[in-house]
DNA sequence: CCAACAAGTAACCGTTTAGTTACTTGTATT
DNA sequence: AATACAAGTAACTAAACGGTTACTTGTTGG
């Protein structure tokens, strides 16, 4: 028999889980997989989270506060002005490239319409990290490095999904325009590029 | 007996499975859902298209061509310089918000890694009209319209990219942003400052 | 009018899947 | 070392699901 650790357990199930449930959403997992992946007895998994659904909320609850410790780092680094918008978009990026799981269980969110981020208290998800972009674009308005009639709220909401269907929509992209949008340096380019596009227009010129 | 029109019937399978494709991907479809949804018998549907996933290959060709008449009409138009990017970005957030199932298929086959797409022709999917964008800026950069020293590619690769996430993450972007992204409204804000990000960046100052 | 075939039906089958039951075994505490 | 309980196992079940079989019925061309 094998030994015993249940933290471990949990752990490797919790580990297996994501992977299931992010590659093929949430009807596509299944359970012996998971326990198959996890390398556990697909009893253990209804002893310590119940059933297959509290298990996937476990899963997004993990996948959210990955995101939000990444967040928190870049506002402690108290960066401004263009150099603060630089590294907004080089950190989402970065976090996406590196987190695909977390790209897919957000559009399993989207396809239910929001149904279980709805179910989550309202100040997990709520960032402070978008008003905190915001409030900084603002300031960088009120010192005359940005334009003053560019809408704050619209360039962050642009920033992040311009960032983000890179990631969420790589393959079919990938296929539309022919070019391997997975690989490494094309995301370099894209976020070059996002960099320049968000960039030029924020910037007043003289 | 329900009356006979095997043409009826094959329109309203595509119909149905449409639907139950959008709303819950590949995996979680059921045939027999599909099956009560067209009001028919499910050994039509396996008469007339073979299995679940010839029909589902079905469906993305439909759905695809949908988007390629949308993109033809307006190669139609023959516009150039910013009315064209206008009415390229104009034209798309019009589409996605008229046609969710669209925007959910997509979604489905980037969580699948493009699996069912990859099997298509690629002419069948190959769009035109990407290479007619980037040949239209790069003319509008020869005639002194747009900067000289960007990227086609990646500007067409951007305005596509910004359309679609304001609705393949409308239901997550709407809670982390406190606004509701499925509104006409709202919709209507994100087209014009998108048109603003975009033209922003090509336009030539003097 | 009547074969012949296409369109449509109902009941069924083998497999898969989430979830359970009844059991064994390791280990920490006394 | 004996006890007690948590950790782990194997085999099972009921339901769901994709797909099939054997059949009936409407339509159409000669």
């Amino acid at each position: 028999m094998k030994e015993r650790n249940p933290d471990k357990s949990k752990a490797a199930i919790l580990r297996a889980a994501e992977a299931e449930f992010a590659g093929k959403g949430f009807f596509g997992a299944r359970v012996d997989e998971i326990a198959a992946k996890a390398d556990i007895n697909k009893r253990m998994i209804y002893a310590y989270f119940g059933d297959k659904e509290a298990l996937y909320n476990q899963v997004l609850l993990n996948t959210y506060s990955k995101m939000e410790d990444v967040e928190n780092n870049l506002i402690k680094q108290n960066l401004q002005g263009i150099s603060l918008i630089e590294k907004i978009i080089s950190t989402y990026f970065d976090f996406l490239y590196n987190n695909p799981d977390f790209v897919n269980i957000l559009m399993w969110e989207n396809l239910n319409k929001g149904s279980y981020l709805n179910k989550i208290e309202k100040d997990i998800i709520e960032r402070k990290s978008i008003k905190y972009f915001i409030t900084a674009i603002e300031s960088g308005k009120s010192c005359g490095v940005f334009k003053d009639d560019i809408d704050s709220f619209q360039v962050v909401l642009s920033m992040i999904t311009t960032c983000f269907a890179n990631f969420s929509n790589q393959y079919t992209l990938s296929r539309l325009f022919n070019t391997d949008l997975t690989s490494k340096e094309t995301i370099e380019t894209r976020k070059q590029h996002t960099i320049e596009l968000i960039t030029s227009y924020l910037i007043k010129e003289n």
